[in-house]
DNA sequence: CGAATGTTTGACTGGAGTCAATGAGGGTGG
DNA sequence: CCACCCTCATTGACTCCAGTCAAACATTCG
């Protein structure tokens, strides 16, 4: 039975903007129905043209691009309130694969309606390209991170961004947060090779900045961990939320 | 004397989404003047949030973001029909500072208009949109890039994108371009050193893949630059101009 | 001409990659 | 219940691509 979006329990986040009355309604009659998927599932597929949109409602998943060669880059990390499809619904096609880490909770949506519901409601429509800068603004800092900075301060730089955001949609609360991903997943999205990801995590945790056990990362020094990522910890960035 | 949206010459080009008349009113009642600068001058700066965004109608530029340390990312290379000031305009705030490389001539507008620019004519909106998903389509492209190529793929890769672009907006022709940039920027936007990317380049040079004389690129063999790039030459994305 | 900026080379160093083996848990089927 | 397998984490040894340092060139410009 699907959640209404009335009730929606993520779209009151404080890291998600505000939404008018109208735009829950016309979100509403967006929503198609509900989609649960397991652990492991590609949701999207670099190339295609999907003709669902999703926003995440539970669990976290990963976006990737593939090389012809074999080797993988990780675009980034998908959590609760991430919208899915964005690419394929303007573009025509999409630039990366997600897929499920988790079990997940989508809401879909049609893509063929997306212009109706825009032009119903333009503040959504404004939202959407809000939505896709906040992306591209995530993208260049990544771009950063893989081209300048270190091993140890990407890893540190990946923890702050990973924790921040989960901290702003779960409530896991005293430095812990649930962490679906393999060393793999953090390799493949820092441009590093497994093997110096695995001893670079290695001196984190030796250093007692971070402690990690199965899926659940506890981070005991956030503040240090910033200042080896050369990065800030100003709040995080309100976002739409389609 | 500001150009008339009905008369620009850019926004005819096939790489661009075609407007309907409306769109072109719409466009010319937001646009309020013209900006020229020189090369070097600073157009947006990173963290600021711009009053005004710019449509770039002639000369070249870059996108780039800076690190506490002095270190420089290179987000992309700006070119005729890019849209300027985007995340400042969506989010408030830009992520990443942009300067011009060649004298540049940028067609202006009001960010405190945008909104009532969109709701007016909601398919501006949905183009702007569409814009930022184009924009984070290639960030995606490029992060697989400095993450996953080695130096001479990712320098063959970025002279084929950029060759690419410059095509669609120039016709120079004879696999020539204009290259207003200098070998620090490449090494800067691809995350390598600058002797590293020197060296690298020095090596397409000799295989007389390309040749470089003081701004201008000579592409002798775009495909041999695709193969050794890992990408593929099919044509470029339409996408829309503000 | 001297100063600046950008390109090119050579020598050396080092951070990160590769190869390979060992642990450590979790399933599963006999 | 346990042997076997599979996935993922961990370690050690060695290699190499790319970074750093340094100096020489080439152009342009005041």
């Amino acid at each position: 039975m699907a959640t209404k979006c009335i009730n929606c329990p993520i779209r009151r986040k404080s890291i998600f903007a505000k939404m008018t009355a109208d735009d829950v309604a016309a979100m509403q009659r967006f929503k198609v129905g509900e989609l649960v998927v397991d652990a492991g599932t590609p949701i999207l597929l670099e190339g295609s043209n999907s003709p669902q949109l999703y926003t995440v409602l539970h669990g976290m998943g990963l976006r990737s691009r593939h090389l012809e060669n074999g080797q993988r880059q990780v675009i980034n990390f998908v959590f609760p309130g991430d919208f899915l499809g964005l690419q394929a619904g303007l573009m025509g096609e999409m630039g990366h694969s997600v897929e499920a880490t988790t079990k997940m909770t989508l809401c879909v949506f049609n893509r063929s309606e997306l212009w109706s519901y825009i032009k119903a409601d333009p503040e959504r429509g404004f939202e959407l390209a809000w939505l896709a800068a906040v992306e591209e603004h995530f993208m260049g800092e990544a771009l950063t991170t893989v081209g300048q900075r270190t091993a140890i301060q990407a890893i540190a730089w990946a923890l702050v961004r990973i924790y921040q955001r989960t901290q702003s949609v779960e409530s896991a609360g005293g430095g812990t947060m649930r962490f679906p991903f393999i060393q793999r997943d953090i390799a493949d999205a820092l441009g590093l090779s497994l093997v110096h990801t695995n001893k670079t995590i290695g001196i984190l945790k030796s250093r007692q900045l971070i402690a990690w056990s199965d899926d659940t990362i506890q981070i005991h020094d956030l503040e240090e961990l910033a200042r080896i990522g050369l990065t800030t910890l100003d709040g995080p960035k309100v976002r739409p939320i389609m």
